[in-house]
DNA sequence: ATTATTGTATTAAGTAAATAGTACAATAAT
DNA sequence: ATTATTGTACTATTTACTTAATACAATAAT
């Protein structure tokens, strides 16, 4: 999967991200193995000095964990990675009800706009 | 209002969003006139060239616009303003739920999970 | 006419992020 | 034992962002 880095923000924060997001909705599964820093990097298009601090920023979560030299592993605390998610999931929603607000849309305009929304697909990014 | 401007994103970024919500919303009405690139960026607490890019920014989506000497204005055009508006929410939203889905809950469960919070307060952020 | 305020431009300096290149110790694989 | 792979560390360079300090022309206010 495309790894989609833009310049609106640090790439290690959105390779932080990305990981997390990939552990959270179970594409990595707990106690898996995750490539190598040098592989990753390469994956991703970015310098392997890029993804190791984005690595050792996610170590101080808690989300993964590495061993010395057979690689980095993800945690096998589940309930670490599901309250991971709950709090992501919490947060996300906040921000965006805030928003909308900010725009100009209580949040029950906001839910009916996101109901009005079922037709329409979504389109590529840039 | 406080600016609540952060380090993750570039601080003329922030100010350019800012100023935007604050039109759309209609803070700043069609046609008045916005303080000046000295007095926000004192308001704001960045330096006035910070200010004057983002301000710079701001003119090239057509939303404000300068007359040399006497200031700067947003537009009367409230076709654009109702235009970017929606555009804006509507952005908001398609990344939202592309953000849920990938953390992996559905279109109809995010929508419960946003109405079983209409108890939760929000609170300040840092 | 004079003054103050407006947007705007310029140069310099400091900081954070990213890349490039290299290196080393520990250990898994052979 | 040897080799390859692992995480990790280090220095140097470049770029983007921010701040600082001025400066100037146009014009609104006086």
């Amino acid at each position: 999967m495309a790894w989609n880095l833009n310049s609106e923000r640090p790439i290690y924060s959105q390779l932080m991200e990305r990981i997390t997001f990939d552990i959270i909705s179970g594409i990595y599964p707990p106690g898996s193995q995750l490539p190598s820093v040098r592989a990753l990097a390469q994956d991703a298009g970015v310098n392997p000095n890029t993804m190791q601090k984005a690595m050792a920023e996610l170590e101080r979560t808690g989300l993964i964990y590495s061993q010395r030299t057979s690689g980095r592993f993800i945690t096998e605390d589940l309930g670490m990675i599901d309250k991971t998610k709950k709090e992501l999931a919490s947060e996300e929603i906040k921000e965006f009800l805030k928003k909308m607000e900010r725009i100009g849309f209580s949040r029950e305009t906001t839910l009916k706009l996101i109901e009005n929304m079922k037709d329409t697909k979504e389109e590529g990014e840039s």
